[in-house]
DNA sequence: GAGCACTGC
């Protein structure tokens, strides 16, 4: 028992572990062949097998960084990205940038020396629109690509086609069991036999490896009949389990931060009802929204005789891993994002799980030791969940996935070859938007150099045209700022439990009239001249130090882009022309315009607000200034379905005229 | 009176 103890709390973290011990060194010779023999090669790895660690190395030691090329392996998050490469780079006991580097926004950590390179999917996308057949690899990996990010599934379908101009390019796709024969016979295509011999599905294109992993059983269990309240349900198993199971904490996955909460304080109260000689309950909430400082709480070791529980979201589900879980507590649900082409509205609502998350999820309790899986529903309705999660690339906005591949010299996107196509409506959509842009013309080409210059901007179109028209109305030191502010997506605050009407306060201070674009330029320029180093400055406003510092690189980076375009940002103008402080708000608020027409709505006398073609209700994000102050037209940047709710948020008054004067097209004067 | 998770020279 003592023995067992110490490894679930072990100082040592499993990535020290001899890697000739790993389960995937005994395949070696057989991954090197593959890759020697195919051009692409699929590589089913659970988890631990230590496909991502090792695999670039035995490359390496095989000769394929000689001549000077180098071996790419991609991930969705930068965070895996910074951390693999470490780890490697200890491995090969050298120091992040020599011979193993990383590459992120923001972060290169790469040099002449760097010969296995980590980096975000996207950030690869990115190097093909300098170097388009990617040409500086002789391998490239692509990490976790069963989780079918937007980039992941772009950057396949660019690799498809530079592989047939680059047939000595290796590509190695990372994949879960369920989706290793889609990835093949996307790569494969008219090779592809599906009825031949498992060994020979791929022709001579490529071919499936397996790699067992470091993973302990997990028992799962189901309901037997469905639960009336899930989050009561998770209460009440936490409970269960902590009176009647043996030592180990427990995860518990729900939608959000609202239910979260809720389970939390439940759990709070009925601990105070143990008997007070048994082990104490330790509750901790993880989500996106919590503070990095926050979220550390889920990784301190708990004291003897007491148990975490950790309530979460999605989060814990492949982007943060836990030590010492030996208990999952899976809802059957998570909140997901989809994007209705025929309104333009996103949604964000609670959907069923696929099978393959509800594997992942139970997967999350067998990674120190056996463990077990209580899911909150029935076999029958598990018998029911989809496979798989419908990949992004089939609910997301594509108006700036159209651009980026135009820049990437794809015209024809209806036929580009996606591992999964698009639906037609989102396709559509996004040329319209893009059009009524004046990015792309009546040949869905895009125009120059407006489009071109939108493609390479690293924000979304409408904020890309905002950008470019700023010159013409004197803003354009401004607009770069308040661009950088509304990229950081809310997080512009210090989220507080406490004391929500300090920060409402603090957050008045910065106010102005006209709306949130002209409150965030207000604070990002008390940032720069009073808070830039000083993190205390941000404390006391309760503004996030990072996120603000965030905002001052994605500046800096916007404005980088703008003067290669040949397009000055002159940083002196924008202070003199404070002298005419009447007047520089409202160009601010015509140049927005020029890019969110398409976001316009007029408020109602009760203080909700309509759109142009009259139809939806709209509700003020109560982050929002607008939310309970009088307006008449606004523009949004952001509109959202949560509940049964519409929100937007970050929104500024306009005048109509503006919609007129901006969109005479898209607003026919009638 | 409130938003799942990610990303980009």
């Amino acid at each position: 028992m003592a023995s067992e103890q110490e490894l679930s709390t072990s100082f040592i973290p499993a990535l020290y572990k001899p890697a000739a011990l790993l389960p995937i060194a005994r395949h070696k010779a057989s991954l090197l062949y593959l890759v020697e023999k195919y051009p692409v090669t699929i590589v089913v790895g659970q988890t631990g097998s230590g496909k991502t660690t090792q695999l670039p190395q035995y490359l390496d030691q095989a000769g394929w960084c000689e001549d000077g090329k180098l071996i790419a392996v991609t991930q969705p998050r930068r965070v895996a990205a910074t951390t693999v490469a470490t780890r490697v780079a200890e491995e090969m006991r050298c120091q992040v940038g020599e011979a193993v580097g990383y590459s992120i926004r923001f972060e290169d950590l790469t040099s002449a020396e760097t010969r296995v390179k980590f980096l975000t999917d996207g950030m690869l996308l990115r190097e093909a629109l300098v170097d388009p057949l990617l040409s500086r690899y002789s391998v490239i990996m692509v990490d976790e690509a069963h989780e079918r990010s937007l980039s992941t599934d772009v950057l396949l379908g660019i690799l498809k086609k530079i592989r047939k101009k680059r047939p000595e390019l290796r590509i190695i796709i990372s994949s879960a069991t369920l989706q290793a024969e889609d990835f093949l016979r996307f790569f494969a295509g008219d090779e592809y036999h599906p009825d031949a011999d498992s060994a020979e599905l791929g022709g001579s294109i490529g071919r499936i490896i397996s790699l067992e992993g470091r993973m302990y059983p997990v028992d799962t269990l189901f309901l037997e009949s469905p639960a009336e309240d899930y989050v009561e349900r998770a209460v009440k198993t936490v409970f269960d389990i902590h009176t009647q199971e043996s030592e180990g904490d427990i995860l518990v996955f729900l939608t959000g931060r609202e239910e979260i909460d809720r389970a939390i304080q439940l759990i709070s109260e009925r601990a105070a009802d143990l008997h007070p000689k048994s082990d104490s309950l330790v509750p901790l909430p993880l989500y996106a929204g919590l503070t990095t400082e926050q979220q550390m709480y889920v990784f301190e070791p708990t004291g003897e005789n007491s148990r975490k529980v950790i309530v979460s979201t999605n989060i814990a589900e492949a982007s943060v891993t836990i030590d010492g879980i030996v208990y999952v507590v899976d809802c059957g649900f998570a909140k997901l994002r989809a994007y209705n082409p025929s309104t333009g509205i996103e949604t964000l609502t609670a959907v069923p799980i696929s099978k393959a998350s509800a594997t992942q999820r139970a997967g999350r309790a067998g990674r120190t030791r056996p463990g077990k899986c209580f899911r909150l529903y029935t076999e029958q309705t598990y018998e029911q969940l989809p496979e798989a999660t419908i990949p992004e690339i089939q609910r997301s906005n594509l108006a700036p996935i159209v651009m980026q591949l135009k820049a990437l010299g794809i015209d024809n996107i209806v036929r580009f070859d996606f591992l999964t196509s698009p639906p037609a409506e989102l396709v559509i959509r996004a040329f319209e938007l893009l059009f009524s842009l004046g990015a792309v013309d009546d040949y869905a080409k895009l125009t120059k150099p407006l489009g071109m210059r939108m493609a390479e901007l690293a924000v979304d179109p409408m904020m890309a045209k905002v950008l470019l028209a700023a010159p013409t109305f004197n803003c354009l030191s401004e607009m770069l700022s308040i661009a950088a502010m509304v990229s950081l997506q809310g997080t512009v605050w210090v989220q507080s439990y406490d004391n929500k009407k300090a920060a409402e306060s603090h957050r008045r201070k910065f106010a102005v009239e006209e709306g949130d674009h002209l409150t965030y330029l207000n604070v990002y320029q008390a940032f720069v001249t009073k808070g830039k180093k000083d993190s205390k400055w941000c404390r006391d406003h309760l503004l996030n130090y990072r996120a603000m510092q965030r905002a001052v690189s994605i500046r800096g980076q916007l404005k980088r882009y703008l003067e290669r375009f040949g397009i000055q940002v002159d940083e002196t103008l924008s202070r003199q022309q404070t002298v005419d402080t009447s007047r520089q708000p409202e160009q601010i608020q015509r140049c927005l315009t020029t890019g969110y027409f398409a976001h316009a709505a007029k408020m109602q006398p009760d203080g909700t607000f309509k759109t142009v073609s009259g139809g939806l209700t709209l509700h003020a994000h109560p982050s929002s200034l607008m939310f309970n102050r009088k307006a008449d037209w606004v523009i949004f940047h952001e509109i959202m379905q949560t509940g049964d709710k519409t929100y937007i948020r970050d929104i500024t008054k306009i005048e109509k005229n503006y919609l007129l004067e901006y969109a005479p097209e898209y607003y026919k004067v009638t």
